[in-house]
DNA sequence: TAGATTGTTAATCGATTAACAATC
DNA sequence: TAGATTGTTAATCGATTAACAATC
């Protein structure tokens, strides 16, 4: 497969998957460009470029059948496979995090969740003991973790991080307030809260003036 | 100011606010843009692009002054005024973020709490009791909400934001997994966590191949 | 066959980077 | 004054949109 699509398309992809999946459950069969660039946003022509990085997967006069594109772009996106997960951080975030069971039917599976504090180890949540994260490096030596979480504050997320680089995680999904130093074949997803609720600040001082 | 201020420009700006409060705090009295460049990862120039579209916050052949530029984007950011916030859902998501106390050290005041569960209404998060949401659109009207977050799931949402659009909330921050229909005048910010899984899942699958 | 709509190339637009005169 | 570094214009790069021949 092509390796060399752009991030802007990638990020594109999940919302297709997504409308896909929402066309499928109303039980449309077909939809052209035209029709899809209606509902999702982006123009007709953005979507057959899209599309096309990856394959002709429509057809001349008919347009795409929903089915077939959604479960392509499933594939795409490597759904098709199931991915081992850990929570590091059991506070609040970690946990919510923990009881969402919608990450499950995507294939990503929880199978650890550590913290350090004392009052947090030992419970169990989504039916999962919290583990002390210093036996996190021995677990992971052991189980074949795909994708960590990091849910700890800013201070300890890069110590977790280098944990998690050396036992060879494939990827991190970090929610601490901070920009995490790794090696390159570690792939990193941030979701910086803050830096959203600035971006809305910006705008609503803009409407004041 | 300009309104015409590009997207990418102002996504960018948490990140230079984060980066000069650290700077700051290490006693770093001035800075230049091949400096920041070098911890930021933004290019230099890419940098006196940025600082430039709201006025010469630097000086020639000194750089810029880490306090100054600090306390000005913070400005640009609006975070010179507080916001009224309330969370709509408060499920383990929304109990989260009702505890995280760092927004509020931005000026993102938390004021209310919503959710129609009879068995989480009444309950008290961080000092502020569970309202039944069928109360939300009175509490609105008697109270001056800058910004919602939507914690409920995704069949909730949209009729969540309809109550939010008509009482003229300016701003709503989405963790439901879907796209919502509003008004031009009030502004959304997506939290869509299944889609970075999911752009982690895509960068997994390629590394395989 | 005629109509519709894709796949794909070309044109445009916008964002990033490079270059350098201005100036502290 | 000389050196450093900005502010800003110009060049480049990449992403989006438009156009249309191919084809179902």
């Amino acid at each position: 497969m092509d390796n060399s699509i752009s991030m802007a398309v990638i990020k594109r992809l999940p919302k297709y998957h997504r409308y896909l999946k929402e066309l499928l459950d109303r039980d449309v069969k077909r939809i052209s460009s035209k029709e899809l660039s209606e509902i999702i946003g982006f123009t007709a022509s953005q979507i057959r470029q899209d599309l096309n990085n990856f394959g002709g997967f429509g057809q001349q006069g008919y347009g795409y059948n929903v089915e077939d594109l959604y479960k392509e772009i499933g594939k795409i996106l490597g759904l098709t496979k199931t991915y081992k997960t850990v929570i590091i951080g059991a506070g609040n975030l970690g946990q919510a995090l923990a009881n969402y069971t919608s990450f499950g039917s995507y294939g990503f599976e929880l199978v650890g969740i550590f913290d350090k504090n004392p009052k947090i180890v030992g419970l169990e949540i989504n039916g999962i003991e919290v583990t002390d994260v210093d036996l996190m490096k021995k677990f992971l030596e052991n189980n074949d973790v795909d994708i960590a979480y990091i849910c700890t504050n800013k201070t300890g997320a890069q110590f977790v991080a280098d944990i998690l680089v050396q036992a060879k995680v494939k990827a991190i999904w970090n929610f601490a307030p901070v920009d995490l130093k790794v090696s390159e074949d570690i792939r990193v997803e941030n979701v910086h809260l803050i830096d959203d609720l600035l971006t809305l600040s910006y705008f609503l001082k803009e409407q004041g003036e």
